[in-house]
DNA sequence: CACGAGTCCTGCAGGC
DNA sequence: TGCCTGCAGGACTCGT
């Protein structure tokens, strides 16, 4: 479940490992993970081009060819592996772009990822990436903007930190993390919420995603690249602690559902 | 426009 | 042991 520190550790991880190789070849088992263009439009079009840089954007890797940019969102379950030398394919690796002395190997167990190969001169206008919001950093987050996003906002608060066209990068997990830190129940209503409590929002999402990315993203199942597991999984409050004891105040965390999602809290700490 | 439900996928856990 | 059901959830589509 890779959500933004997730995403960042990988990037890390293929630019050290995939700068200036060139991509020879491709081999697209799956065919539904390529979303844009066409398939053999694709596969074409990647031949030849070196790696020259892997950027993020919120949860999609951006890998910055020579004449194309090739975006990657992992969603649930997608992860990349490095190959040197003989392997063999398992049945969940769908995508393989063989490089000068090594192979990279994309898999996803729930075939949830998608990527897109767009035009160099598309990176600020991609429908895909143009309507995400904020990054946790970006100097334009502050209590003025949220307060203009959340003003009509009915849904629970928790649901609305999911959306990505709002803050980019925040996902299931560091959404439980950033309500418990911040003292905010997950049901509240963002039209509800004091400039006090947005101010928190923001603080704690800096905080909480800095973090994570220093322990190498959560891993509750694994994400990554070559076996890399997160540290972050250690430091959770609430998610996935039903019935055990909060840390600060010793109630019992409980699970509700917030519009389909798993959501953890503690009923004492977050009023 | 705002919002909720359904959809895509597979593996695994829990109940019986 | 084996079958069935529900759950995991990021982001999109569709209906109200």
């Amino acid at each position: 479940m890779p959500e933004l520190p997730e995403v960042e550790t990988v990037r890390k991880m293929l630019y050290d490992n995939l700068k200036n190789n060139t991509i020879q070849d491709i081999n697209i088992i799956y065919p539904k993970i390529i979303e844009y263009p066409s398939v053999e439009e694709f596969s074409l079009k990647i031949k030849n081009q070196k790696i020259n840089n892997i950027l993020r954007k919120g949860k999609w890797l951006i890998f910055e060819l020579d004449n194309n940019y090739l975006l990657s969102h992992l969603r649930m379950e997608g992860k990349y592996s490095i190959y040197e030398g003989d392997y063999n394919l398992n049945k969940h690796q769908h995508v393989v772009f063989k490089l000068k002395d090594k192979d990279l190997v994309y898999q996803d167990t729930r075939k949830f990822g998608r990527m897109h190969l767009i035009e160099k001169d598309e990176l600020n206008t991609y429908h895909k990436l143009i309507e995400l919001g904020k990054e946790p950093w970006d100097k334009d987050l502050d209590i003025e903007y949220l307060k203009d996003k959340y003003k009509n906002k009915n849904i629970p608060i928790k649901t609305t930190l999911l959306d990505q066209n709002i803050i980019t990068g925040i996902g299931n997990i560091y959404a439980d993390e950033i309500l418990f830190l911040s003292n905010i129940n997950p049901l509240t209503k963002p039209k509800d919420l004091k400039d006090k409590d947005l101010e928190l929002i923001i603080d704690n999402t800096k905080k909480v995603l800095e973090k994570a990315i220093k322990l190498g993203g959560t891993t509750i199942r694994t994400f990554s690249v070559d076996n890399i597991h997160g540290k972050f999984q250690n430091e959770l409050y609430v998610h996935g602690r039903k019935d055990e004891s909060c840390l600060i105040c010793k109630s019992a965390i409980l699970k509700i559902k917030v519009n389909g999602r798993g959501t953890y809290y503690c009923p004492k700490c977050q009023k």
